[in-house]
RNA sequence: GGCGGAGUAGCUCAAUUGGCGAGAGCGCGCGGCCCAUAACCGCGAGGUUCAGGGUUCGAUUCCCUGCUCCGCCA
């Protein structure tokens, strides 16, 4: 399990480019390889950390139809808003780019090619929902119907929210498209193309079988072995995505998952070709003095243990395989919910930033990391984390060993040996520090490291330096100071810098963890590094973010909504969009100008029951004074909202 | 419905292949120190290891049943 190898490649998964991660994708992913990367840098190793967003897909094509955008659009600018975090979160990455560099689809192309030719590839026609309205195939949530299962009537393609059932798009009934409403749903005969993992089995389990996989891995992968070697289909009847580059494919993409695992390479290829350096890519994916680490949450597992795998040796290169997957299981918000952007549950990155620095939240998310069970957030937790240990025992042991030196010492280290006893103490750290990242584990590391930490202050306080004048527990304590620096750096390496400027260590590494620093004189006088978080405070602030954008019930309530008849509908001269209305209140008439001509004539609108907003603030448009707004439903096309059945104009809404 | 995982101190978690009185941190109680950010140190209380049964010299660990929670797959 220790690498060998002089390099090793760390691969965090791709963020989903629909939206913003959360805390427990930013632990499972992209800080878990940060970690691993400082680590093993710090321990010599010639690292490169990749990863990027993940543009492609039908959640994204429909996210972006959703929010009136092109799918273009919406990945970018969260790719760019996950960039812009792992700047604040300082995530030591060397090329975070995205499935849409043209790198990543000139390889993605050219791979798929090279399985094609080598037979890993064949290609069969099916029967698959279409929708002749938008002359689209409806994959997965593109489509809705009634249950087969339940009978729920909004169950999507792929599964069912109200039983929970997995479906295909096929088994629904009465399908309806999810862009048009269209119920002229039919199926349609369409060729896909299949990676044949059953012809690659006998590699695939050489491989599996050559990597000792460990825990939730090894389970994940051995099942889907078992029983998941099915042909996969590498198409789809999308138009967003990297065009499936087989004879006879045109108008098809590759599936997002089949080409986003492919990132890590490109992404490799991206990085050394911007460097120019157009080979260099090859020592991290050929031959085997290279070791591969992959971050991810348990969900994953399988894409990388097999899927990934079967890709690279379909291509027949001898690509250099997964060695540790470092999966985490979930983050889960208070009460086990799962986290949520619409249900406004858990915090994002987004909202992480806003909150607490990010040392903080770096500290606490490593620290909870789930390493082998689903773990809930706590604002209990949280506190215990940051306050108790980061802040009281490893902040306020470096501030006061180091603000002794200072005051007693005139800045200056005594020039004394480490007591045997500390040293030991540190070694047995930095064993246990090896031993959890070997395992591919990180929240036992950092709290190995913070053992150290109640031992140095144990050690500083049973030696009362500042009764006995103890120049060897001063200088050790110092050496402990300086351990504590640098083996919290792959965790927190905002905080490790400020004591690296203060000693004046300029090349922090792991080497250097044993050696002592008697005779070092610091650089500026010592403050406290850290500050305590107000929990309560923290946690008030939270509620007030979450409550922002939200309409309180006594706001709702200000607004006085109404059924009320049209009267009288005309154009307006010289406005193609608007029409002029009179309604019927039941105690009295308004005239509204409303925004609907393109889509209703005067003519269906006498006589109808809308519901309008009766208190609105009126308004003078094109001239005409409009004292009330009716309401319309759009996702493209308009339909004005009415009761129902029939009331009397200016029956009240609530 | 099938398969799998989990259930250990008030809280969060540990316990190599079954093996010395089930540990740690936080919290709590008592005492100490005074260098330090109301920080630090020591001692102590606190567990029928979900329940019941079985295998064994011995079970938190293995087997069966039930309960609860959670995944994956139909």
């Amino acid at each position: 399990m220790l690498p060998r190898a002089k390099r090793i490649l760390v691969c965090s998964a791709w963020p989903y480019g629909s939206g913003v991660p959360h805390l427990g994708n930013l632990i499972g992913c992209l800080l878990s390889g940060d970690a691993f990367t400082r680590f093993y840098r710090l321990a010599g190793y010639e690292v490169l950390h990749v990863s990027g967003t993940d543009a492609h897909g039908t959640k994204i094509e429909y996210e972006a139809h959703r929010q009136g955008l092109t799918p273009a659009e919406l990945a970018s600018r969260v790719h760019e808003e996950i960039v812009r975090i792992l700047r604040e979160f300082e995530v030591d990455i060397d090329n975070y780019t995205t499935t849409e560099s043209p790198i990543h689809k000139e390889m993605v192309t050219a791979l798929f090619r090279e399985m094609e030719a080598n037979g890993y590839i064949f290609s069969q026609e099916e029967e698959r929902a279409y929708c002749r309205s938008c002359g689209r195939f409806l994959a997965d949530r593109f489509i809705v119907g009634t249950c087969p299962k339940c009978g729920y009537p909004y169950a999507q393609g792929n599964q069912c929210d109200a039983c929970g059932a997995l479906l295909e798009p096929e088994m629904l009934i009465s399908p309806r498209c999810a862009f048009c409403g269209s119920t002229e749903v039919i199926r349609k005969p369409t060729r896909h193309w299949y990676l044949d993992l059953e012809k690659l089995r006998p590699k695939l389990l050489e491989y599996v079988r050559s990597r000792a996989f460990q825990g939730n891995v090894k389970l994940f992968t051995e099942r889907m072995i078992e029983e998941g070697l099915r042909p996969r289909a590498v198409t789809r009847d999308l138009l967003w995505g990297i065009p499936a580059p087989f004879h006879g494919a045109e108008g098809k993409v590759i599936y997002v998952w089949a080409e986003a695992v492919l990132g890590y390479l490109s992404a490799t290829v991206e990085y050394f070709r911007r460097r120019g350096e157009e080979e260099r890519w090859k020592d991290f994916w050929y031959g085997e003095d290279v070791w591969h680490i992959y971050t991810q949450g348990k969900d994953n597992i399988p894409f990388h243990t097999v899927i990934l795998p079967a890709l690279l040796l379909a291509t027949g290169r001898p690509f250099h395989l997964p060695d540790q997957i470092s999966a985490v299981e979930y983050l889960n918000w208070e009460g086990g919910e799962q986290f949520s952007k619409t249900r406004r549950v858990g915090v994002f990155a987004d909202e992480a930033l806003k909150l607490l620095p990010p040392v903080y939240w770096r500290f606490y998310l490593f620290y909870n990391r789930p390493e082998t069970k689903d773990v809930e957030f706590s604002w209990i937790e949280l506190d215990k984390a940051i306050n108790a240990v980061l802040v009281d025992n490893i902040a306020n042991f470096v501030h006061r060993v180091l603000s002794f030196v200072w005051n007693k010492y005139g800045g200056v280290v005594p020039e004394r040996p480490t007591a045997p006893a500390v040293l030991a103490e540190i070694k047995a750290a930095v064993d246990g520090v090896w031993a959890a990242i070997r395992a591919g584990q990180l929240a036992p590391a950092l709290r190995e490291v913070a053992k150290l930490a109640v031992f140095a202050n144990g050690f500083f306080q049973s030696r009362a330096p500042w009764a006995t004048g103890d120049e060897e527990a001063v200088a050790s304590a110092a050496h402990l100071v300086k351990a504590i620096a640098i083996l919290l750096d792959p965790f927190v390496p905002m905080f490790s810098r400020e004591i690296y400027g203060l000693l004046g260590i300029r090349e922090p590494s792991l080497a250097e963890v044993e050696v002592g620093c008697g005779g070092t004189r610091l650089s500026a006088q010592p403050r406290p590094l850290l500050a305590h978080v107000d929990i309560e405070d923290l946690k008030r602030r939270y509620a007030m973010m979450k409550e922002e954008g939200l309409v309180s019930l006594e706001e709702f309530q200000k607004i006085d909504l109404r059924v009320a008849r049209i009267v009288h509908a005309e154009e307006i001269p010289g406005a193609d969009k608007l029409l002029k209305l009179i309604l019927d209140l039941g105690d009295r008439q308004v005239q509204v100008v409303a925004g609907i001509r393109k889509h209703y004539n005067p003519e269906e609108l006498r006589g109808r029951l809308v519901a309008m907003v009766a208190n609105l603030k009126p308004a003078v448009i094109r001239g005409i004074r409009s004292e009330g707004m009716i309401l319309a439903a759009s996702d493209g096309t308009l339909a004005l909202i009415g009761p129902d059945r029939e009331v009397e104009p200016g029956a009240r809404i609530r």
